[in-house]
DNA sequence: TACTTATATGAGTGGAAACTCATATAATAC
DNA sequence: GTATTATATGAGTTTCCACTCATATAAGTA
C-alpha cells in the first residue's frame, strides 16, 4: 500500500487537530448528541476562550458542525464514523507497543570480522 | 460509539508523532521494504541530524523497526497495516470537506420574535 | 432603548517541539 | 593501532501553537 505525499498533505492538518489533549476531548465528548458551548465549557473546565477557539479548529477542520438556535450554538460530530477510525488506531497502537526509549547501541555479532555473514539484528 | 479518556490519552503521542510533515514523510517514503539511514536522508533531503531525531521518535512510538546489518541500520515500517488506517482518515476527509475557515455570524431566522419557534441552522 | 447571556475574535505570551551545530559512538577497512 | 563511513546524542536556537486577556458581536429580555 502506497502513501503518496498529496495524500500526507491533506490528513497532516487532521492529524495535528486531533492530536491535542483538549481537542481530542472535546470532540470525544460531544458523543452522539449537539451540545451549546456552555455545556462543553462546564465539561471540560477549560476557559471560554480557549473552548471557542478549539472549536472553531475542529469545526474548520470538518470535524464538528455548529447550528446556532436562539442564542446557543450547538456542536456536534459531523460524522461518528471518525471514531471508529480512532478505534482502529488505538488497537494497532494495542497491538503494537511503543519501544522503551532507549539507545541504539547494538552489534549485529559479538565479535565478527566476516562482514559477508552479518546478520541483521533488532536494535531496540 | 464511546471513545474514553483513557483511549484518548493513548492515542495522542500517536497522533503527534504522525502529524508531523517531515516524519509521516519518512514513515510513509519506507514503504515495505528497509532502508538505510543514508537513503533516507537523501530521499528526504533532511538533515542527518534531524533524520536521526525523527527516526528515533518514530521508533519509540513503535511506528518503525530498526535492525542493524553492519554498519547500517535499516529502519522499516513496523506494520503496512497502519497504512491502512492512515489511507481510512484520508478517505474520511474526502467525504467530509473541511469548512472554509469563516466567521460564525448567522442569525437563526431573518427577523425572529418567537423563540420557542426558533429553528437549528447551520453555521458555517 | 439598555442590559444580560452566549459566543467569537484579536493581540500578546509561554512553553513545547522541530531544527541546527558540534561531537560522540559504532562498524569497517587499512 | 588510524582513518573513514554511518548513525546517534546533547546543547542551543527558532518556530509554532495553546492559552489568556480584553473586547466585539449576536441573541434574548425588559
Amino acid at each position: 500500500m502506497k502513501f503518496p505525499e498529496h495524500d500526507q498533505e491533506q490528513i497532516i492538518p487532521a492529524l495535528k487537530v486531533l492530536g491535542e489533549p483538549n481537542r481530542l476531548r472535546i470532540l470525544c465528548g460531544l458523543g452522539l448528541e449537539c451540545r451549546p458551548v456552555t455545556d462543553i465549557i462546564n465539561a471540560t473546565g477549560l476557559g471560554q476562550t480557549n473552548v471557542s477557539f478549539h472549536l472553531r479548529v475542529l469545526r474548520e477542520a470538518g470535524f464538528v458542525r455548529a447550528k446556532r438556535r436562539g442564542a446557543f450554538i450547538y456542536y456536534c460530530l459531523a460524522d461518528t464514523e471518525l471514531l471508529r477510525i480512532l478505534h482502529d488506531l488505538k488497537h494497532w497502537l494495542d497491538a503494537h507497543p511503543a519501544a522503551v526509549a532507549s539507545e541504539v547501541k547494538q552489534h549485529s555479532r559479538p565479535i565478527g570480522h566476516n562482514s559477508a555473514a552479518a546478520k541483521t539484528k533488532e536494535v531496540t
